[in-house]
DNA sequence: TTGACAACATACTCGGTAGTATGTTCATAA
DNA sequence: TTATGAACATACTACCGAGTATGTTGTCAA
């Protein structure tokens, strides 16, 4: 059940989704910069011709698959965020969702991270930076709500930590990190995934001072 | 101390050292397939000819980046191993030092980082490999010595986490983070950045369930 | 039946980059 | 004084990969 069609833009029976997976696999393993179309169209077993059918460039794909990692984030934390939940609570419901969904959705957001350090690293050619720029401040707004959940929730004197940015980013790192040593095992539960995510929200939540009493179940 | 071969072999007065210091901070900012030898030659008012009479090729040069970065942390953490610690306490010495690299060695540590993406995703040309091999061996050990403490202080009962090897993930995510996201203000202190480094390690060892009593001072 | 268009494949161009081959300069040793 | 080699610069080759231009095939509507 991983990497579900978003349902407005890459609906099922849209010939650029199977691009799209194919084009978050290759980037995910390669980066960007060694990934060439080449490469995208041979995992299809197709050939230039049909990518650049449906995407102007190589930026433009790489912008495609950004923001389709981007719209399933929003779209799985959309309830939570409606839910009417105390502060930690509602951080540590709105932390699990984005562990669950770096597991599940793993290529994906490996491209999305790689354009957020693209952007902060100042590395992008112009054409790219207009094509990112406007994606960026979406994962901005994104980031936002989990620093406002942050500060409610240090404010009910439910967590303490010294710099909210550096807080922001060290929680965000550690509930990223599955992009990066996470590897699905043969055979592999949905239950482990499971707890796999729990750990990392744990790790997360103890870091911004979470006390031990708000871990019991 | 058995490792270290030609950790020297990049002095002040060394004419590979320069070209050295340019080539990282191109790797940090543009990451290795991005960044081309006339790249690094421009960074040193210079051409490729200067680059290539010392180093054979890219690769090397980039593994001769890595090395002296995994060097630099190797010597640091030298005495901090040597002392004799409660278990807890040398864990955090051992981590506070390495946060403490990560910011004042950026550019070196983002290009080690790098390198074992690029071993973990198998994202490496036969060539590349075999230079990079070896150098990850060390990086195992390196990350061993961490792994070592981490279990000591467990089972003194002074942490505890679930699965020991994402604990040791998540910890040096949180550790290494600065890489990503540390920027040198104009006019920063020493002091601020030992701030920094402080918030860290507090967040790591938070993470792995340090108790709250352990971080008074 | 046709023709019009989507969805590709094929065959190119062209700029950038790793690596090489060949000068050039300068310090130092014999 | 000379010549020898280190430390570069210059000029070149070869290849790869983004993007383009132009076929080719199937489908579907009229």
């Amino acid at each position: 059940m991983t990497q579900m069609p978003d349902a407005e833009a890459f609906a099922a029976g849209d010939p650029r989704f199977e691009i799209l997976v194919a084009a978050a696999e290759c980037f995910e393993k390669r980066g960007d910069a060694s990934t060439s179309i080449d490469d995208v169209a041979r995992k299809l077993g197709a050939t230039k011709g049909r990518v650049y059918h449906h995407f102007p460039s190589k930026t433009d794909l790489f912008a495609a698959v950004y923001k389709h990692g981007m719209d399933m984030l929003y779209k799985r934390l959309a309830p939570i965020r409606a839910q009417d939940l105390a502060p930690l609570d509602k951080l540590r419901a709105l932390a699990l969702e984005h562990a669950r969904m770096m597991i599940s959705t793993k290529a994906f957001q490996r491209v999305v991270w790689e354009g957020v350090e693209m952007h902060l690293r100042g590395s992008t050619t112009p054409e790219q930076r207009e094509a990112l720029d406007e994606l960026l401040k979406e994962r901005h707004r994104y980031s936002a709500i989990f620093r406002a959940e942050t500060e409610a929730a240090r404010q009910a004197g439910l967590l303490s930590y010294g710099n909210i940015s550096i807080a922001n980013q060290l929680m965000f790192m550690t509930l990223n990190s599955p992009i990066f040593w996470y590897t699905p095992r043969p055979g592999e539960s949905p239950d482990e995934r499971e707890r796999i995510a729990r750990q990392v929200v744990t790790f997360a939540l103890r870091g911004l001072g979470a006390s031990e009493e708000s871990f019991d179940e």
